[in-house]
DNA sequence: CGAATGATCGGCT
DNA sequence: GCCGATCATTCGA
């Protein structure tokens, strides 16, 4: 049982709820004929309008920004650190700037191709937690900002394997690296799956 | 146009 | 635990 999610799963309005039900999902890629995957187990909600932490707090609108704008279902890949390609999957109604950052997955299509992009020569938690490494492991890049996680033929995409997360393994805790938000760092909006050993470290 | 900065990672102490 | 890497993006002049 390998559903892709259908739009209908991104286009619905709350992203904290969005991003608890990702957990157990696979974040699949295929560039090239070479398909990658790994389960979900570590995400973070960003909720535009009303969210200090998110790129689009206050409706702000740039060039970057602009694809947190679309329907959900889109890429919302960026730059950090210079260094760092972070993937976030854009949720809510157009207009409704709402995305998810993937903070961390379990390997497990193709894990050889995933350990050649990370140039690691044996499998650990260090080849996908976080979200600057997971991005390496799979191969996506800034470039793909913007693509359709949905449409046919996109080589980036997300299914339901049929693997349910209860909600008491479902750990949340404040965000990671926000601390620039006020009050909103305090919001319990990031999510792992509890004793998983693929997630990135707590704090 | 220049300068500051970041939703991080990995190597070194 | 600390610190440097490295550059797109953003904002102000």
């Amino acid at each position: 049982m390998m559903e892709k999610l259908p739009k209908t799963f991104y286009t619905r309005e709350d992203v904290v709820q969005i991003a608890r039900e990702l957990l157990g999902k696979y974040l699949v890629t295929e560039f090239d004929g070479q398909r990658t995957a790994g389960k979900i187990v570590e995400t973070e909600a960003y909720r535009g309008p009303d969210d200090k932490a998110c790129h689009a707090w206050m409706n702000r609108r740039t060039h970057r920004t602009g694809i947190m704008f679309a329907e959900g279902g889109h890429a919302y890949v960026y730059l950090c650190y210079g260094i760092h390609h972070l993937f976030n999957i854009v949720t809510g109604k157009k207009d409704m700037p709402h995305a998810i950052l993937v903070r961390a997955i379990e390997p497990t299509d193709n894990v050889e191709l995933m350990l050649e992009r990370r140039n690691l020569a044996k499998l650990a938690p260090r080849l996908t937690a976080g979200p600057g490494s997971l991005t390496q492991a799979l191969g996506i890049r800034t470039q793909h900002t913007g693509l359709s996680l949905v449409a046919t033929g996109s080589p980036i995409w997300l299914e339901d394997r049929g693997e349910e997360v209860s909600e008491e393994d479902i750990i949340a805790s404040p965000r990671v690296g926000v601390d620039y938000a006020g009050e909103c760092a305090l919001w319990d909006w990031r999510f792992r799956v509890r004793g998983s050993r693929w997630t990135s470290p707590a704090k």
